[in-house]
DNA sequence: GTAACCAGTAACCATTAGTTAACCGATAAC
DNA sequence: GTTATCGGTTAACTAATGGTTACTGGTTAC
């Protein structure tokens, strides 16, 4: 994992910087499909014990989710010589710098739930 | 701003977590509204302002994710006695509680640029 | 022999998200 | 009197998201 390093940016570029990083981590399901992988990192994760966890999600958008994180080196997948055959989903370094993102979430997911009680 | 008070959770509480973060915080703007407000606390905001800076966004879609912030207490709304009237959208004490997640997306995003450069 | 598990895909449909353009009344500037 | 600005609303549309069901093909457990 990289040292975030810190850097100065207008408002504009700011924004812009959001517009990216939604492109490639928005919707529903990649930041929670990312969270689960990042808090199972010494396990493996297979299509079928993600979707169990990964509470809601059909296989459909399992399926197109991690295609997508894939893409864009957030994850690996690998299929494994097992009886049935397994597929292994890890996530990789450069996934685990979405870790600050999904916290972040998480803290203010839970203080939200807090505050609305 | 409160202090984030930290939390222990299951897997399940924090994909539940950031479930309930999406639902408020999700889509294509509102963390952007949210991080242009931020970054303009000082000053009148209205609504062509916002639109002007925001980049790209309609005034359907503002009106309506700047209902929805309001509903959700993350912004206020008031008219101006102005001629002509103008409105003001600030954001509240509660809505720098979303500092630090439009902050890693910030993060996330200028070093994604330079990532994949 | 039959049922279930694995990792999906394909087809179909419904709902939601988001875009575009036109329009509103009030006021002010030229 | 015409145009522009303010803060929106409305209608019509497309794109994206997501659900459901059925199906693949090989393997293993009963």
């Amino acid at each position: 994992m990289e040292t975030p390093i810190k850097r100065e940016a207008t408002c504009e570029q700011e924004l812009a910087a959001i517009r990216d990083s939604l492109e490639i981590l928005g919707g529903k399901w990649k930041l929670r499909i990312m969270r689960y992988l990042n808090n199972h990192m010494d396990e493996k994760n297979t299509f079928k014990k993600i979707q169990r966890e990964v509470e809601g999600i059909s296989a459909k958008m399992l399926s197109k989710e991690l295609r997508e994180l894939e893409i864009n080196l957030l994850v690996t997948r690998t299929v494994m010589e097992t009886r049935p055959i397994t597929v292994n989903y890890a996530m990789t370094e450069y996934g685990l710098s979405v870790f600050p993102v999904t916290e972040t979430l998480v803290d203010w997911g839970l203080n939200h739930r807090e505050k609305i009680k």
